[in-house]
DNA sequence: ATCTAATGATTGTCGGACAATCCGACGCAA
DNA sequence: TTGCGTCGGATTGTCCGACAATCATTAGAT
């Protein structure tokens, strides 16, 4: 590496499709083109650019996978707004060959639900408290098939989230949030009392949420996620793995 | 949404350009091909799928797009380890067409340094210790320069997250950081004596290191983020203003 | 053994082609 | 008038074949 004085900067070749993405693309950040704006047919874009339909079509296909553009109904382009999903899904593959571990995985999701939670105690609304409500409500119904818990509790912490009403914190959340709830059923399924247990928590949370009392919130965050955590040790499951894809499977459907 | 008694499940027609993305990806996703592997030429693949050439490159640029395959040296493919940069940048970019604000942002960054900084109190190393102190004496030589302040504040706060030891959490701060760390400069210069400040702070927060005083460090921390504030309203930015990416330009290249 | 030049393989791009599908207009029947 | 089938044009998904530029590799020169 040895970059004294460099006359001249480092030439890179750009080939075609990308910057025919690129040139899209740019026109969609800066606001030029907006969501639901309608991008020219195939043909179009390759009188524009005047490159061939290949090109732009492999260029298009990158936007189009980072969600950038869409096609609707009749495969027509269009721009669209990336929605999470799509990112997060990706995020999460990364962390699994990455090889994080569930411990790792533990950690930070204990450190962002409790900053979630003192947010959501400081804006939580009625309908807020009342839609968690139903959520535990509808969790008590079926205690007993483990599945549907575990769906109703992902639900339980994605309503917390929005209440928090921060969005960029949401976003952070959403590929640990892929990694752990699907494990949730493992968990309930772990320890007998699971779902009893996973209940009154939430029922807790909803009281602090009444109340507005950050540090009972706190309190009851942390033994939610301890018994996440008891829950996976006593299913015969190593913190100190690697969060591997079998576990993971159902995580992993994009769309 | 009136989906009672569904007879059919929907019909998805899967282009061939997909099939052969989802193919490729999922042999690297179950480790049967893993991160190095070559994949074959382009040519090979047409013969594997039996689809034309054209069709093969659109799968592929979809899966070099996400990172999960890469072109070395020679344009050759191989299995890609995706690294958090270019996912990063996609999330940011989501971020910034959500019309987020600079508030949310703000109160985002803080919970989650806030986090970063206990878990950096439990288990800095004297190595990122003395990593962070020559950091500080580099920041401190270059006081008059907001622009390289506000650079080795960046690697101040990387190095900080790093001595965290969990990559989720690192993971799930990055699109923040990606925003908020670009406008450091802004905010330096809003404030006379700001880079004094920002020195100040490193150096509390190295000593709360040093000391595992999580208070400490805590208190530092938002002390560091409320100057961000200040600065960036003294500035004569708004906080609930949408990150706009006049502001941003410079975080969105990718690479 | 090391460097150089020729050879072959591979990619990026191009032009053209065709079937399947979608959209819209048209005409016909109720 | 309203609803329905049909037709033509437009557009996409896929295929074929081709060629220049570039990289890898091998053979040849020093």
């Amino acid at each position: 590496m040895s970059e004294s004085a460099e006359k001249f900067s480092r030439i890179t070749p750009t080939p075609a499709y990308q910057m025919v993405a690129d040139a899209i693309e740019r026109e969609i950040l800066t606001g030029r083109l907006r969501p639901g704006d309608p991008i020219g047919t195939e043909a179009e874009l390759v009188k524009q650019f005047g490159v061939n339909r290949s090109t732009v079509r492999e260029g298009i296909r990158l936007l189009e996978h980072g969600g950038l553009v869409q096609r609707d109904s009749s495969r027509r382009l269009s721009v669209g707004l990336p929605h999470y999903n799509r990112l997060t899904t990706r995020v999460t593959r990364a962390l699994i060959l990455h090889e994080v571990t569930f411990r790792e995985l533990w950690e930070a999701t204990m450190a962002l639900s409790l900053a979630t939670i003192e947010f959501a105690v400081d804006r939580a609304t009625l309908d807020v408290i009342e839609a968690l409500e139903a959520n535990i409500a509808a969790t008590e119904e079926v205690q007993e098939d483990a599945a549907a818990v575990a769906e109703l509790d992902t639900e339980f912490h994605i309503i917390l989230e929005k209440a928090g009403n921060n969005r960029v914190l949401e976003l952070a959340r959403e590929p640990s949030n892929m990694l752990i709830y699907p494990t949730t059923e493992l968990v309930i399924r772990g320890v007998p009392e699971g779902a009893q247990r996973l209940v009154k928590a939430h029922k807790m949370l909803v009281e602090a949420l009444r109340q507005r009392d950050k540090e009972m919130a706190r309190l009851w965050t942390r033994r939610h996620l301890n018994d996440w955590r008891k829950g996976f040790e006593r299913a015969g499951k190593e913190l100190d793995q690697p969060i591997d894809l079998v576990t993971m499977r159902h995580a992993m459907r994009e769309r």
